[in-house]
DNA sequence: CGCCTTTGACCCGCGC
DNA sequence: GCGCGGGTCAAAGGCG
């Protein structure tokens, strides 16, 4: 009975886990790259034969006849996902009938028992359509969630692998820094220089805080302290510096250099922007939602969550839609989360925390800040598949992941590549999927209204004229160049790896002990996808 | 019943 | 001092 009418279902009442390491499912998001065109839920079905089976036990085909309504929303996912094979259950539905009573007892009625049976049974087919899709566009929304989180993971291994890279000629740069005079930075930007390097500021205005950084940084860790510990007396004893003990002594790091870190990594923000219809990404984390505000400029209000998988826990997070764009979602974390995390939750925490080291250690060494003293912003590489941008716009350095159109050149209904000013048509070239391009822009507040104003980020060693005339390779000015290229191929190795999540996790493993302060489970744990899976788990 | 969301009030920094 | 905007608090109610 509709084995063959449920074919390409997939079981969307657990999350897919791409990054599971005890899953042998894995779907490889290099392969969407070179033109396969292997997107999530194709592969997702080409290997769920065990979701096929649960389907089959636990779908109800009539519990919800009303659906039929739905017709235009799925109509309109199947249009956002047209490659990704999502309407695959259109034809198969129709394809062969489960009801087979229909044929029998009537052959000997008249034709119009006949065409009334038909009827009915293309109505049952055309609501079993209907919920097919809504299980479709379900699986499609998981589907893509995860992939975004997937992807932020790679883009996690790449700013790692630059940053390594990065620290190897650190002296070269600061060496550049140097001669670079007499400019107003903003003051936080500075602050958070100061507490990650021993940079030293010739701007007059800031002599005081370059005198007494530590102090100055130490005062806003107090702040913020006093502020967590404030939430956390409500909510719980006076653990209010678990967060802080279980650091500090980790890292035989003098203290207030730790709680320096504590302080700055609370302002920096890694902002996520991700196509999706879902209220929230999935990320694994629990959230509770504590405020929602209008904000200016966007008709959309925004969310304020804070983390709820252990007390006290500073991390927070904003979500809120594009004003331009209303599928695509906007997610700013901040802060670093005090306790273990559950596997499905390291993708972003890692990602996210990971970022912020990198928006830190690139406020020191880059000679930007000093170049653009309103903002600053990167790309890497233009006109590829990821964008991530750094800004240290007021009041928050705030670092963003552009995650809203996918590798394989997919795009949404409206086609368009943010931040595509038109240097590079699109089409030109077919970046790989794990290409993490930066482009270097102004923004004014609204965001649509950008400009150019190339900049070289340090950390990832770019150069001016370069980056967007000759858009298919790296082209870092220093011995990066081979860098970046043997970064892709370790990229493309990892992920051709078949243990791709042992790899994954060790790298994680390595990033989270470079220090930053996350910690990650030992990620054996089947269940947690289905233990965080419930409310605000995204 | 515990955890969550909702939502108006409140706090705070900033610019005028 | 005042208004504004971003961010947070906390009471009230909902939900499983
Ligand atoms: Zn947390």
């Amino acid at each position: 009975m509709g084995k063959y009418s449920l074919r390409p279902t997939l079981d969307t009442s657990e999350p897919l886990l791409l990054l599971n390491q005890n899953n042998n499912t894995r779907w490889n998001p290099f392969a969407m790259g070179g033109g396969t065109a292997a997107s999530p839920p194709y592969v997702a079905a080409a290997e769920g034969e065990d979701s096929h089976r649960k389907v089959l036990a636990e779908m109800d085909l009539f519990s919800t006849r009303n659906q039929i309504s739905n017709k235009v929303v799925v109509k309109n996912e199947n249009f956002h996902a047209n490659d990704l094979d999502v309407n695959m259950g259109l034809n198969l539905l129709t394809t062969r009938s489960d009801r087979s009573l229909v044929g029998d007892g009537i052959s000997s009625n008249g034709d119009e028992n006949r065409t009334t049976n038909k009827l009915a049974n293309l109505q049952n087919e055309l609501q079993k359509m209907n919920i097919e899709n809504q299980r479709l566009k379900e699986m499609y929304l998981q589907v893509s969630n995860n992939y975004n989180a997937l992807q932020m993971h790679l883009v996690t291994l790449m700013q790692q692998q630059e940053q390594e890279l990065r620290n190897e000629s650190i002296h070269n740069q600061d060496q550049k820094v140097d001669h670079q005079d007499s400019v107003t930075v903003p003051r936080q930007f500075m602050e958070l220089g100061q507490s990650t390097n021993e940079m030293t500021s010739r701007d007059s205005s800031s002599e005081e805080k370059t005198r007494s950084g530590s102090a100055l940084n130490a005062l806003e860790l107090s702040k913020n302290v006093d502020r967590d510990s404030k939430t956390i007396g409500r909510e719980d004893t006076p653990d209010s510096d678990v967060w802080m003990s279980n650091k500090a002594p980790k890292l035989a790091i003098p203290e207030n250099v730790e709680q320096t870190n504590e302080a700055t990594m609370r302002k920096v923000r890694v902002s996520v922007r991700a196509r999706s219809e879902a209220p929230m990404i999935t990320d694994g984390c629990q959230w509770r939602k504590y405020g929602q505000k209008m904000a200016k400029g966007n008709p959309c209000p925004r969310a304020y969550y804070r983390c709820t998988m252990a007390a006290g826990c500073p991390v927070r997070k904003q979500v809120q839609r594009w004003a331009d764009d209303q599928t695509i979602l906007i997610t700013t974390y901040e802060g670093t989360h005090n306790h273990p995390l559950p596997p499905a939750a390291v993708a972003m925490a890692s990602t996210t925390s990971a970022a912020a080291t990198m928006l830190l250690s690139g406020s020191i060494s880059s000679a930007d800040g000093f170049m653009n003293p309103n903002l600053l912003a990167h790309t890497i590489r233009p006109n590829s598949s990821s964008i991530a941008t750094i800004s240290a716009s007021a009041p928050f350095p705030t670092i963003t992941l552009d995650l809203t159109h996918p590798p394989n050149t997919f795009q949404g209904p409206n086609g368009s590549i943010p931040f595509d000013h038109g240097h590079q048509p699109a089409s030109q070239f077919s970046p790989p999927p794990f290409a993490m391009p930066l482009q270097a822009f102004h923004h004014h507040g609204g965001g649509g209204d950008t400009q150019y104003n190339q900049s070289r980020f340090s950390g990832l060693q770019l150069s001016n004229n370069k980056v967007y005339n000759q858009p298919p390779q790296f082209h870092q000015s220093q011995p990066q160049v081979s860098l970046s290229n043997s970064l892709s191929a370790a990229t493309a190795a990892i992920a051709a790896d078949p243990n791709f999540t042992a790899a994954l996790a060790a790298a994680i493993t390595s990033i989270m002990g470079g220090g930053n302060g996350s910690n990650i489970i030992p990620s054996n744990n089947n269940e947690t996808n289905n233990t965080y899976g419930s409310k605000h788990d995204q």
